[in-house]
DNA sequence: GATGAATGAGATTTCATTCAT
DNA sequence: CATGAATGAAATCTCATTCAT
């Protein structure tokens, strides 16, 4: 029953990097691991490049492998819980009229959260899927947490008739595979590529009305 | 200029495997490869489990590295090329009347050739993504060859008017981010996952109309 | 119930080592942990002054831990069963017509069996006495395992009228105290020491009659 | 011809310990030395289990060999020139008529320091078989301080009758070998053991009358 | 006096690769 | 073709010790 990997997410607070170093080494390490991968980064590059002793790294973070996950953690911690209240309630109760809305706040949202932490996405993706215990321990803890968040709204927009009529999990499944798909391409495959407003509403108008032409006319 | 992976891919002809041994030894690569990444399988490991001596791997494919590409290589020899002519000309001709029944045979085209070699796509993306290298060689060498296939039908079936009517750079966009997410997240995420019928045709409306409720009537 | 170490006790078999290397090492270690202590000495140490690389070493032992074990496993099987079977029974059937003499025979064979093996024998008490972990799996081994060895003798002479008067486990713990103490003082304490026939027949006049004067005449 | 660690014992006075964290780091060192050995407990753990930072103990003991130093020294300080006066001459000269009764006197005298400072006695066996250094050091300071202080008892009891007629250093050897096993055995590998007075009793007989039944009768 | 962050030397361990057989 | 012992470079990690606060 017990999830190492899960404790140490929940057991971490808010604490930040006590001391400039150790700061140093964390930032240091986000950009290594984005770029050559947690496995082809080594201790000795992270010190050399942060300006530490290795020592030091091994005093902090005891392991290379809690180093990392004293990377992910907190942008697990900040990714899904923020998605889930911030932007799915406020949004939806106060500013949104429509589901197609509600799809652009979101898209724009979060497209601006991985644009400023896009590093720590790349690690973060490029680990869950290489790793298979991260996987694991990982993806069941989203497959249980995202969907749900979204139920009601579809549910909800469903009712006001905005919706197409199916169950709300093959809705989902469907929204959820394009989004993954459009944020692990942009920031995984596309480097130093930027997402404009219009390729979101793209997107949006995609996931609304698909490909074919004459949706709404006539 | 040159690119010794490219070369390598050209170089790599049909030979299949001579002796038994090398099978084994490119079999068990795949199954530790996928499961626990190139970076984190040892060579010593591969020998015990393929039950050859670990001179052999060397004997055969020179460098840990070469022996990945052996793997990688002929399975993007056969994924893209045969996608350009069996499917793409071969359907598009004889049997296809519309844009939504080509996507259709082609996703269940190339849902049974993944299903067939998931191991090996498990490894080819996985080290795509992880590796820095891997992904400067081959993702451009994908985003040059790939659209240029569907250019062609996209206009012909825009023509048609069966689709809309956007440049088709930006109906590929879209469409293709949501093969690869589908693709990914059934192949990768979700193990031992089996994709059946009644999903190809959710992901085929989805592509075609969206989510939108009242995309015909009226 | 598991007992690792029990466990590779009692899996080695007679293998001695297969390549002069390996034997470099291990003779290299015994001579180097009974010195300065396993936890005192490095592998690097070890490997430069055997002669083979450290690579060499864990290639073929592992860890430093399982190298330790291949030198006191071996010799943990050829102490105590020897002393069961050949020193007990053969002496004791044939040849020994009193506890003296048998007491006599056990102290020689077993001072030149030590003395053959000093530094091995040195490297097992200092590591049974030093690592708490061994210690737990190794003494109940020995006190489960000698005694049982000893009593049937020690009630022999006693019925015989030879021995005193007092519950065999009793006089083995006085006994075996005492040989334990000649044993650890003589090869442990005092090195380079070479322990004569007298010394061996003091010990032997010590245990039969104690060290006042009026034990037999008048 | 200079000694350090000789220098260290005598010029360590009885100063006991200045503040409360020295005395807790001490203790806690005690306790672990004796538990897991000196080289395998790190300053970092004696720091968190006395609830002390690192840099307090090089503070007070300079370095962690010192520390070791100021744990052994008051033991080794204590153990002998306390023997040497307060239990052989007080007894000697007061109490004891026969040597049996020197010894059992002494065994209990003994046995009972050791029983209140057992965990510091382990640490100070431990250290001095473990490590080349320290028994080259204090080893001769025991076999040149001990034998003395017995000699002339020996010779008395021997003078007196009580005693075999042998040379009183053949005497000391058995003797003393008995004593040393019997402390190392019962306070080094059987722990949470407790020396009855029966026991001690025991070794008494052993050692004056030894295991033959007919010393005295007839 | 006390702290604990930082260090660097060195320890153990891993591993792709070589090569004699 | 096949083996597996051997290697050495590099990786992870440990730890006594220093030092600024």
């Amino acid at each position: 029953m017990s999830n190492p990997i899960l404790d140490a997410i929940l057991a971490q607070g808010l604490t930040k990097w006590k001391t400039e170093k150790q700061r140093r080494v964390v930032e240091t390490s986000i950009k290594m691991f984005a770029e050559k991968g947690y496995a082809n980064t080594s201790t000795a590059e992270i010190a050399r490049a942060a300006g530490v002793s290795e020592g030091t790294i091994f005093k902090h973070f005891g392991t290379k492998d809690h180093l990392l996950l004293s990377i992910i953690v907190p942008f697990v911690n900040d990714f899904f819980p923020v998605m889930a209240k911030e932007v799915l309630n406020d949004t939806l109760s106060e500013n949104t009229k429509s589901f197609e809305q509600f799809l652009r706040d979101l898209l724009k949202n979060r497209v601006a959260f991985i644009t400023e932490n896009k590093e720590i996405f790349q690690v973060f993706i490029k680990e869950v899927i290489y790793r298979e215990e991260l996987k694991r321990e990982l993806v069941p803890y989203f497959t249980k947490l995202v969907p749900p968040l979204f139920t009601n709204i579809v549910e909800q927009f469903k009712e006001s008739g905005e919706l197409i009529d199916l169950p709300a999990d093959r809705i989902l499944k469907s929204l959820l595979t394009l989004l993954g798909g459009f944020f692990v391409s942009r920031f995984l495959l596309m480097e130093n590529y930027i997402i404009s407003e219009n390729e979101i509403e793209d997107v949006v108008q995609f996931v609304m009305n698909g490909l074919s032409k004459n949706q709404t006319a006539e």
